[in-house]
DNA sequence: TACATCCATAACTTCCCAGTTATGGATCTT
DNA sequence: AAGATCCATAACTGGGAAGTTATGGATGTA
């Protein structure tokens, strides 16, 4: 069940990608007409991105008249903290092993 | 110097590059072939992906005769932690900017 | 109604990258 | 010295994904 990882880290390798999530955590809600004007891409580009990170649980769209909104939902970040962290407890696991077997050595 | 993050992402985006990480952190040093071993792909393949790692800064290797010893360095994680920890926090200002105005708005 | 705007999807092209096999240098073994 | 083992690099192939243009449905506007 370590799938969820996968998918954020697969979702946000693509730097164009990564830069419209970061403009919806920095500036909130964002129509998709708003995000093509400074991305460089064209909007059916866009709209793909926007696809990708939806079904990567990283945005919300909520439709309002012929516009689409998109939000960031920061939440969905969680497993990639959980993992970072896990790694970094691995790491740090086998420190204290070590540390426990200087510790009777020394003794 | 937002450069960090993007490597990082697009190097641990690949599950079998990000599999070998994993076991880095998990078990210690590894030889290449004890990575190849239990990795499901070939050897030359284990060797590219290491070498990706090695670029990214995630892992460091030492040679000791024949064969090349790779270890984990998890504070090359560093970079990911700082930037979801800036995601959300820019999250989380934009929430208080609201409880501001609505606490304004209340009186 | 007719036209314009916003967005999503389809169809296609291009390019990058993960995988393979082949090979060679370096080191250990006999 | 000869053979075997470990690893890295080169050369090549295939598949996937990011980009494009074209188009259409839905909604707003004149």
């Amino acid at each position: 069940m370590s799938a969820a990882p996968d998918l954020l880290f697969r979702t946000l390798a693509d730097p164009t990608r990564r830069a419209i999530f970061e403009r919806l955590c920095r500036e909130g809600e964002q129509t998709v007409g708003a995000l093509t004007a400074r991305s460089g891409v064209s909007q059916p580009a866009v709209s793909k991105h926007l696809g990708a990170l939806k079904q990567a649980g990283l945005v919300r769209d909520r439709h309002e008249g012929r516009q689409t909104h998109y939000s960031a939902r920061p939440g969905a970040l969680n497993p990639l903290i959980d993992w970072t962290g896990r790694m970094a407890g691995f790491w740090q696991k086998r420190l204290d092993a070590l540390d426990d077997l200087l510790k009777r050595m020394d003794q």
